[in-house]
DNA sequence: CTAGTTGCAAAGTTTTTGCAACGTT
DNA sequence: AACGTTGCAAAAACTTTGCAACTAG
């Protein structure tokens, strides 16, 4: 829910762990940052193309990779297709995925954090990644009719590459 | 947990649904149901063959699609590559998924099934598909020092097709 | 016999790798 | 200046599609 409030830590957090800032990853994680929904590597791309028009896919792979590395970007698991990325929060812990316009409705359950804790540690199990999701229908995608899915929204005219 | 019992079931929920049991398709039926881990399309590939030295890997992509579809198979994610495939079943509804021997420990929280119902219906959202999954290792996995990986245990030298 | 199913080969997608040029620090 | 980073082209990995032959019912 916060805007791209997240764009400057996660750029003091890559330079802090030695990542070097180029146009390129700012484009990247401009992306990542301002949307409120999951994006594959290719809409990623298109986002962050406005931005840093050379922008090549390669780099928007590598980029994820170390934003994963870093925890700040988690992969998303849609019914038909994996592999979205979405910026990764408390709060967003557990997502109601929306298939249609692929919003991602936040959901805090502090009580099911606890019981996943006690039972990783029940089974001795060393936790890794958590995986929550509920894929479905938002609210407003029920009613309407055709399929809209968030377009590559055309973005301003600024250039940072 | 419970062995490869369920077999015959999924050969009948097949049969009733219009489906044709063929070779190739029980292969495939028993690999799933006998494996207590997640598979990947390759692996159900290779558990099958001995049982159906013919079958090809597009069709075991178009028998795990028609066993989604029925409910009997649901798709995994690992840290590194989705796309495994195992059993459905209430019990595994919860699953930790050891990235290293891939072993599925099962655990059903009732609680927990109830907490998203409640959330879901709050937000009014549409619940389709839902994935609960901790990703780590498991006990054994966390002391052993080489990398196992279930082979695709070299099975009996019956054949059904 | 008929319509669903199969496996091959080929086309499509998506992701990774090699590498010379480039840009951040 | 040094070394991480980039984007292209190509390779690799993974899935889907077209199609003639096959076979379960």
């Amino acid at each position: 829910m916060p805007p791209q409030e997240h764009e400057s830590g996660w750029i003091d957090r890559l330079r802090r762990h030695g990542d070097r800032i180029t146009p390129s990853r700012r484009a990247v994680v401009m992306a990542l940052t301002s949307s409120d929904r999951a994006l594959s590597a290719l809409e990623i791309l298109e986002w962050a193309r406005p931005w840093c028009p050379g922008l090549g896919i390669v780099t928007v792979y590598r980029t994820i990779e170390r934003l994963q590395h870093l925890g700040l970007v988690q992969r998303v698991h849609g019914v038909n297709s994996c592999h979205s990325y979405i910026a990764v929060s408390d709060a967003r812990r557990f997502m109601f995925l929306c298939e249609r316009c692929g919003s991602a409705d936040a959901l805090s359950m502090p009580d099911m954090e606890t019981m996943v804790g006690q039972a990783a540690t029940a089974l001795g199990f060393q936790v890794q990644a958590l995986t929550f999701q509920v894929n479905g229908l938002c609210r407003r995608c029920q009613s309407e009719p055709a399929a809209p899915m968030a377009e590559a929204t055309a973005v301003a005219d600024v250039t940072v590459c």
